[in-house]
DNA sequence: GTGCTTGCAAAGACTTTGCAAACTT
DNA sequence: AAGTTTGCAAAGTCTTTGCAAGCAC
């Protein structure tokens, strides 16, 4: 699927990195940060903060719903993961183990599944559009919402998602 | 801005269509559904869900938070008021005073003011990607996040949109 | 008249915040 | 020791919902 040019440069010790990130910030190295950290890396896919707290939990039973909304703007801050709005539900956050550049994602409107797509002409579509404007693009995202052919064929998720 | 080749066919009647949209739909032609369509077709720009409110209440005051929330849905899915999710923040809606096809958002992060900008590329973008993944595209979304580079540079929003 | 709609107020879902105790540096 | 950070619980924000009265058809 990510066949391009995009450079994707392998984050080589992220835990390290997060906090390094936090002593430049003068941010305290704590057990419930790390926790939030480690499951937040542990995660395969997209999560909520609610699933952070709960596998946060799992390596740290002290870590607190406040702790964890307390800190994903820390995490996100640091790129070492990032925030995906989908709209309407909760946002979502993703491990960045690989310093990505511009993704775009499809949300399965059957199964809810979000996939991340390599998207980027994003970039180039931002300057276009911005210079008209006279403006400076900061951020972009673009999600395209669509319907799984084979399971609205067969009635079965054939990726492995399940189906609510 | 909107030179392109896209199809935008105004819609002539908007307040008739609702009505016809409601009667087909076996739903009731109230005064507060009138009056809340009403104050969606005389605003501006983009909108929340409390705005209209105020609005709708202007025309008939006894319009109530509950019903503007329940009448929303009704409003998107006859297709004359949009829906724009920017995120964060609370969702946006818009007169859909032209039947317009692929729209992207500019979102201005220095004074939050929303552009909408035709970007028919969307449509083949999203056939593209899900294609790939043997998917079938329902709606797709493309927003920008951008400086205002005027008023970076003079501290005025010289497009009259209030600093905040 | 029938039953969809309404306003009100309460409930929900998610996130933020005040405070005293606990912990990092 | 100094000052951040934490958990708890309460508060906040936006949206949805139960219910009896009211209105469109």
């Amino acid at each position: 699927m990510s066949n391009s040019a995009t450079a994707s440069i392998e984050i080589e010790n992220p835990r390290e990195t997060f906090k390094e990130f936090m002593a430049s910030k003068g941010l305290r190295v704590t057990n419930q940060r790390l926790a939030i950290f480690d499951a937040a890396y542990e995660a395969e896919g997209h999560f909520t903060a609610e699933d952070l707290l709960d596998q946060a939990r799992k390596l740290d039973d002290s870590v607190s719903r406040a702790t964890v909304y307390r800190s994903l703007p820390i995490l996100t801050e640091s790129g070492l993961i990032r925030e995906v709005d989908v709209g309407h539900d909760n946002k979502y956050y993703l491990a960045n183990r690989q310093a990505q550049t511009f993704q775009a994602q499809v949300i399965c409107a059957d199964c809810d599944h979000i996939f991340e797509v390599d998207a980027p002409f994003m970039e180039w579509y931002g300057k276009t559009v911005c210079g008209k404007l006279d403006m400076q693009p900061q951020s972009q995202r673009l999600q395209v919402v669509a319907g799984c052919t084979p399971f609205r064929a067969t009635g079965v998720c054939t990726r492995g998602f399940k189906t609510a």
